[in-house]
DNA sequence: AGCACGCCGACT
DNA sequence: GTCGGCGTGCTC
């Protein structure tokens, strides 16, 4: 032992530390290090792990012979190391932090380790000390040569002119919103303010007081290269203080400097994706989650979290209000938000805005009951669009107005077939088509990215004429090129964005007014401020109504009302904006709802079927998912982890309803050749489920060991999953 | 997860 | 004779 003693006092402590290690790894929990002096929690060290050195977080503090008098198991049998160097130069993360990490950790079944290095910028997993020491002296430099704005988003050379902008006025559902904001303090709030009603605005007022009581503010988006313009708006409004940005597109060196900054309180605002939720801030004073009911801000692999979900308990671990904001709010926000009176939760305090800025009325939805449409023109191997939506289309093209088509369906034609011998395109790694992109030939698989040039002949019996069935957005703008002579056409989607670049150069394009139609895919339909918009057309949104996914409502008609705020957001044009869908099913409640902007009933028809179902937020779910060589060998570990815990079920108390659902296949079965299974687990109470998952992690985890020879490849708990 | 050790096929 | 495949096992 002495000769692992560096200390000249001869004091030696026992720390306890957090690394990068899996569950599956078996080294759950905090490893124990000796160091020389008790660092406080959460610095951060180098440690020697196995035949590597690894970055680590202080988690706790003993005192050895404190330490020896406890019976110390970890350890036990095992020759302690000393932390190898300790990451100095940065102050240790935040006592807050460390609590947001943990509270993660467990409710998301994984690793304390591997939650608390999986949010830290990756950069600094890999620096040492000299290294990290390097990089804090250049921040430090930048920093000192401009002491604002260098590190903002949006650099400029001459910041010296404090050009206040002039505020726009209030509405007075803004200042009653705010007004009431400032009276009820440190609470979760749900902004429910239809687009365009300018929520935007009270975040940035809001954000403005914490701002101006010295604190720092999270400002969270759900995909930050689709809003360029809250960026844009955020650094404008504040120019004089230091805005940083936190997303994955950012470069590594980006990402630890914008960190950095946050963690050192050198930034007073952190605009940033679901990622951003764990950013140290020492002075937070408000959290704001933009478009909270957006899917992105649940993670979908690794440790599943939900950052709105962290970013409410967040809040009140620290103390500060949090803002969700929605003009569709999640059900599951919603009834946190309805008094109990009214059946709900009441736990979050509802802001209401309901009126566009500037009189702008929401586009009058148009339902085209495509039964009726499309009778005449049945015949046709392809349904075309409604002879009435081309009409009010050309319309607008002749009067110089734009129209928004959106299909969310990329590529050219979902499926290719041949009508001979019945072969259709499908992927050899998947259990999925590979869809057909004109643009460039090819055969695409959208699960695994397997592509290939598209045959001349079919693969099975050499027919030439091999046909697209179905249409993806590719097709679309064809058939309005055709059916729109003259029309200039213009298309984003995941296919055209993928050049750097091209995204901006689109919407430029659009905003300019070179373009008369646009379609796109639902990214066009998230946040973006198109003036001359006066049509926003869905023309094949029918799918969801059916889907097996009990959130595939919400979503669609999320989707839709964000695309119907794309139109008449000039009050000028706002008058004969209209939303046409194309629908099989025109009476359809969704529909309905829509037609009326009724959200509130869409709610509320929404929530008593899910009571019904027994589905959240009634109900909290986890998803047991295993993926295997075969399919068998999934369901075979899946059905055996449900018969290991049946004592664990049954110790549940009754009115807790703890129910494990069969194996089943996932809808996509088998992607680049994995199989993937899951089974789904229902509580009523969200404190037995937990509790029943935290007994049954260690006998999942010792089966899945001995599954593993049997075809198992990975396994994972999916707490609160998106879709089921 | 990494990174070892460990035992069986085709090459400088 | 070695280089290298990835199967099992360990890391405070």
């Amino acid at each position: 032992m002495n000769r692992l003693d560096p200390s000249p006092e001869g004091g030696v402590v026992r720390i306890g530390v957090v690394v990068e290690a899996p569950q599956h790894s078996g080294l759950l929990g905090v490893l124990d290090y000796l160091c020389p002096t008790a660092l406080p929690p959460g610095t951060l060290v180098r440690v020697p792990l196995g035949r590597r050195v690894v970055t680590g977080v202080v988690w706790e503090t003993q005192d050895a012979a404190q330490a020896t008098a406890d019976d110390a198991p970890a350890s036990a049998g095992f020759q302690l190391k000393p932390v190898a160097e300790v990451l100095g130069g940065l102050p240790p993360l935040p006592a807050t932090w460390r609590q947001l990490v943990a509270f993660a950790a467990a409710y998301y079944q994984r690793s304390l380790g591997e939650m608390a290095l999986m949010v830290l910028p990756p950069e600094l997993r890999q620096l040492d000390a000299v290294q990290l020491q390097r990089r804090l002296k250049r921040l430090d430099k930048a920093l000192a040569a401009d002491p604002v704005g260098d590190a903002s988003p949006h650099p400029t050379g001459a910041s010296a002119e404090p050009a206040v902008p002039a505020l726009p006025e209030l509405s007075a559902q803004q200042a009653q919103a705010l007004q009431t904001l400032a009276e009820r303090g440190a609470q979760p709030f749900l902004l429910w303010g239809s687009t365009g009603s300018g929520k935007t605005e009270v975040y940035l007022r809001r954000a403005q007081q914490a701002l101006d009581a010295g604190q720092q503010v999270l400002m969270m988006v759900p995909e930050i290269n689709l809003t360029p313009q809250l960026e844009a708006r955020v650094a404008e409004r504040f120019a004089g203080r230091r805005i940083v940005s936190l997303h994955s597109g950012l470069t590594p060196a980006q990402r630890l400097r914008h960190w950095t900054m946050a963690l050192q309180g050198q930034a007073d605002l952190v605009l940033g994706t679901r990622l951003s939720v764990f950013t140290p801030l020492p002075r937070l004073g408000l959290i704001v989650v933009d478009e909270e009911h957006d899917p992105s801000y649940k993670q979908q692999d690794g440790a599943r979290y939900s950052a709105r979900d962290l970013a409410v308990y967040r809040a009140r671990l620290e103390g500060v209000p949090v803002i969700l904001g929605s003009a569709t709010p999640s059900l599951e926000s919603w009834h946190n938000a309805l008094p109990v009176a009214e059946g709900g939760a009441g736990r979050y305090v509802r802001l209401t805005m309901p009126e566009r800025i500037g009189g702008g009325e929401m586009p009058r939805v148009r339902l085209l009951d495509q039964s009726r449409a499309l009778k005449p023109t049945m015949g046709q191997a392809q349904p075309p669009l409604a002879r009435e939506l081309l009409a009010a289309i050309a319309a607008r093209v002749e009067r110089g107005e734009q129209s928004l088509v959106l299909l969310n369906r990329r590529g050219y034609a979902p499926v290719l077939h041949c009508s001979d011998c019945g072969w259709k395109s499908g992927c050899p790694h998947c259990s999925a088509w590979r869809v057909f992109h004109k643009a460039d030939r090819t055969l695409r698989c959208h699960h695994c990215g397997f592509s290939a040039r598209v045959p001349h002949a079919c693969p099975d019996c050499g027919n030439q004429d091999i046909q697209p069935v179905g249409r993806g957005t590719e097709r679309l703008e064809e058939q309005l090129a055709e059916a729109l002579p003259g029309a200039r056409l213009g298309r984003i989607d995941a296919d055209v964005t993928r050049h750097k670049g091209a995204l901006e150069a689109q919407l430029a394009s659009v905003h300019a007014g070179e373009v008369d139609v646009l379609v796109g895919t639902q990214m066009v339909a998230k946040g973006h401020d198109f003036r001359r918009i006066t049509l926003v057309a869905a023309v094949n949104p029918d799918a969801a109504l059916f889907a097996s996914d009990f959130r595939a409502a919400e979503r669609q008609f999320a989707l839709l009302l964000q695309a119907a705020g794309r139109a008449g957001r000039d009050a000028d044009v706002a008058g004969h904006s209209e939303m046409w869908i194309q629908t099989w099913h025109a009476t359809h409640p969704l529909y309905q709802a829509l037609r009326d902007y009724d959200f509130e009933a869409f709610a509320a028809r929404q929530l008593q079927e899910r009571q019904m179902a027994g589905m959240p937020p009634y109900a909290s779910l986890a998803m047991l998912r295993a993926e295997g060589k075969t399919q068998q060998a999934a369901q075979a570990f899946l059905e055996a982890a449900a018969q290991a815990v049946q004592d664990l079920v049954a110790q549940a108390p009754e009115a807790s309803g703890l129910i494990l659902y069969p194996a089943v296949p996932t809808p996509v079965q088998r992607v680049a050749n994995v199989e993937r299974a899951q089974l789904m687990i229902e509580s009523a109470q969200r404190a037995v489920l937990q509790r029943f998952l935290n007994a049954a992690q260690p006998v999942w985890l010792a089966l899945a060991q001995q599954h593993r020879r049997n075809g198992l490849i990975r396994w994972a708990v999916d707490v609160d999953p998106l879709a089921i």
